[in-house]
This record gives structure tokens, C-alpha cells and sequence, in this order.
DNA sequence: TTAACAATGTTAAATTTTTAACACTTTTAC
DNA sequence: GTAAAAGTGTTAAAAATTTAACATTGTTAA
């Protein structure tokens, strides 16, 4: 298997995550058009992923819920797991440490960081807070890969600057503030406002038709 | 202007987030270059967005931050404003009221949602918490059109069918359930694990080439 | 004053992504 | 035992999105 596109990639997680669900029920077998329904896509658009990833199904008993599952977990995981770090210990990070607790075994939330000293040296959910200045010291301790920025807007710019030079290699950036990460260095950014502006949007667009 | 692209709605909501800045900072003019180092895009497609959407800048001097900005509002928000809902008042939702707040005058949080009897008839930055059970009553006589689930997983399809009744026309779900609404009723989804699970995946594509 | 430059605006090409079309195969129904 | 139905897998076409190419035009500098 050579590249695979990119939205495949999003989907395959999104596939997984809805096929987890079905495990989770006892099922075993599953129809294209059964994970398309549960995504919002087309059959076609499921079988098309799955043929690239060169997985084929049982006719007309559709895929094996529980081969899938490996199968995806083969492409999209990393073997040896992937460590991953919280910037900013509010609402929104530690949302992120409960809603993530033990969902995914090759992806760990092993450490959160803070400023303030309330937090610091406690666990939150099983992860223990430590101070950002200790952010270098931990990230190279712990070999951690990944960082999620939950900090203020102000503080965004600086907190990605420190990620990098603490050695990350994944940054996934929640804040209002676009950063900037050298070469080598993947970053996703994510803004809630944009999105719900896209709901927004989309809602008064079917009110004046 | 006719049928605006998909994509290019996100990049305006996301162009707006970046003048915005840029007013604070006392920027009169941006070049299109600018924008889209700001963005991680190219400057072609930051002007190609802008001619989709009829703005015209000044040669040479670029685009009027003003201007762009009240054009980009023109567009994306509804003149009355549009009301929002949160559903499920724990941290992702505290974290989404905060995070939001006085924003955008023309969208706004106006009701916050939640099962947990202290929380209920509290206000959180500046939000009242209701009862789940008064959603329909306080949908109808604020008139809100959006709805954000911020609820654990295992409420969320019994949520999205609670609002749909309540007449919201817009729906963001933050809940890794995938949930099913009918036709007229827009619907976004997002999981914040399958984000984390693409940027670990490229992580590790990064390191093994 | 004129040549070089640096920006915009736009058409055309390339790329990516989605959808359609259809051949093939097991199961089911009679 | 055979026809119809209901799936998968794959190639081809279509649609959406991005990028390239380039014409145009103020601005600057010699």
C-alpha cells in the first residue's frame, strides 16, 4: 500500500470508531452500507477506502467487524504507541484527559502541564499535572510525541515555541491562535468558532431558500 | 455571488478569526501573502477566495482589514443573529462558553442545558443552566437555532432527537456518537479523538521515512 | 520617464476526492 | 436447480478543490 489519501485516513479512524461501537454490541459481521449510514457517507465511498487498504470483505456478509478493526488499527497505530501531552489544564484539556481516559491503547495522555500552582503535582483523571517549565525535562523523559494545546489565546504562540524546542513531533493546536512550527513538525489546528460559523452559516443558507 | 464552496466558507470564517487580530494590532492593510502564511495556505488560494466572494483590494497596498472583515460578516452571518444552545454543562461545555464568550454579537450562547440539579438555575460565564427537560420550552421562546452536545457519549443520540423536536435547525456534536437528524436539520460532526489519531498518524509516517 | 518590481485578479491546468457504473459471486426463494 | 436479489471490488467518469500561469497595474528607483 502506497499513500493513502487523506481523507481516507480521517475516515479509517471514523470507521474504526463506529466499528468498536458495533464490537461493543456483539456484532461480528458489518455492510458497507451500515458503516456509511452510521458516517454520513455513501456505500461506495466505505468499499472504496476499504479496497485501498487492501481489505476485503465476505460477500454478502460484508466485513468482519473484529478484522477491521486490526486491520485499521495496523495502518493508522504506530506499533510501539505514541505518547502524548496536554498544554493547559482547563476546562477544555482536562474535557480531553476524561473524554480520552483508556479509549486508546497505542495513544496515551501521559502528562498535562500548567501554570498554576494549584494544579501542579496533582493527577487529574489518572494524569499527573506538572509545572511548563518542567515541559522540556518530561517530554524527553517520557519520549512524548504529541502535544494538545489547550491554553489562552495569549499564550498560544509561546506554548507552540516550547513544544517544538521540547522536541515534539505532533502539535494539535485547540486555540483561536494560528501558530507556526518549523519543518518536521506536523501541526493541526482546530477552532470551535469556525466551525460553529459553519453551522451557522449553513442553517441561515436553508432558511432563505 | 452564487454558490460559494464548501471549503471556502471554513477559510472565510478562519480569514476573519486573522483580521481580527490584525485590527487589534492597529493593521490597516494585509496582503493576501500574509493571510495566508497566517493560515498555512498559499496566497493564491487566499485570493481566489477573495474574488469568489467579489472583494476587490487595492494593488499594491493589499486588502483593507476593515472592510474585508464586514464583507466577510456580510456573507457568513445572519443579519438577526442567531442563537446558540449548549448541551451538557461539563468541562468541553464550560469550556466551549468561555472560550466563546461576547465573540461574535452576531452569534451567541444563550442557554446552556444539563441533568445535574446543582448546576441547574446557576449561571456560568454569563450563561444560564437549565434543565434538559425545559429544552423545548426554552428553544421555542428564545428562538435558538443551533444546538451544541457537549453530553457524555451515551446520551447523545437521545440529545440530538430532543433537539430536533425542540425545532433547532443546526447541530454540532462534540460527542464521539455519531447521531442520525432528518433532512432539514444541519449536522456537524466532530471527534476530537479522530484528530489526535491523524496527527499521530502522520507523526509516525514523519519518522519512518 | 522609464524599467523593474511586487502586488492583485482571473483563466486554465492539475490534482484530489467523490460518485457512478458495472462485473462478479454468494445466498435466497421458488 | 435456476432465477432474482443483495452484497463486494474495481475501473472509469465526474465533481470539487487547489495550484499554476500570466495579464494587469500601481509603485519605486535609477
Amino acid at each position: 500500500m502506497k499513500h493513502l489519501p487523506h481523507k481516507t485516513i480521517e475516515r479509517l479512524s471514523q470507521y474504526r470508531r463506529a466499528l468498536l461501537l458495533c464490537l461493543e454490541k456483539g456484532k461480528t459481521h458489518i455492510y458497507s452500507h451500515e458503516i456509511a449510514k452510521i458516517q454520513h457517507i455513501t456505500s461506495v465511498q466505505v468499499r472504496r477506502d476499504l479496497m485501498l487498504i487492501g481489505y476485503t470483505g465476505t460477500l454478502r456478509k460484508g466485513y468482519n467487524v473484529k478484522e477491521l478493526i486490526d486491520l485499521i488499527g495496523n495502518i493508522i497505530d504506530s506499533e510501539e504507541g505514541i505518547k502524548v501531552a496536554i498544554i493547559g489544564m482547563g476546562n477544555l484539556g482536562r474535557a480531553l484527559i476524561n473524554y480520552f481516559a483508556g479509549k486508546r491503547s497505542k495513544l496515551r495522555i501521559v502528562a498535562g502541564f500548567d501554570t498554576n500552582p494549584d494544579k501542579i503535582g496533582n493527577t487529574m483523571s489518572g494524569v499527573p499535572c506538572y509545572s511548563i517549565e518542567q515541559l522540556k525535562e518530561v517530554v524527553a523523559a517520557e519520549d512524548i510525541k504529541v502535544g494538545i494545546m489547550t491554553v489562552p489565546a495569549d499564550y498560544a504562540v509561546d506554548t507552540a515555541d516550547l513544544l517544538v524546542k521540547a522536541g515534539i513531533k505532533g502539535i494539535l493546536n485547540y486555540t483561536p491562535k494560528p501558530v507556526n512550527v518549523p519543518e518536521g513538525v506536523y501541526l493541526e489546528e482546530y477552532d470551535m468558532i469556525t466551525t460553529l460559523e459553519k453551522v451557522a452559516f449553513y442553517v441561515k443558507l436553508q432558511e432563505t431558500d
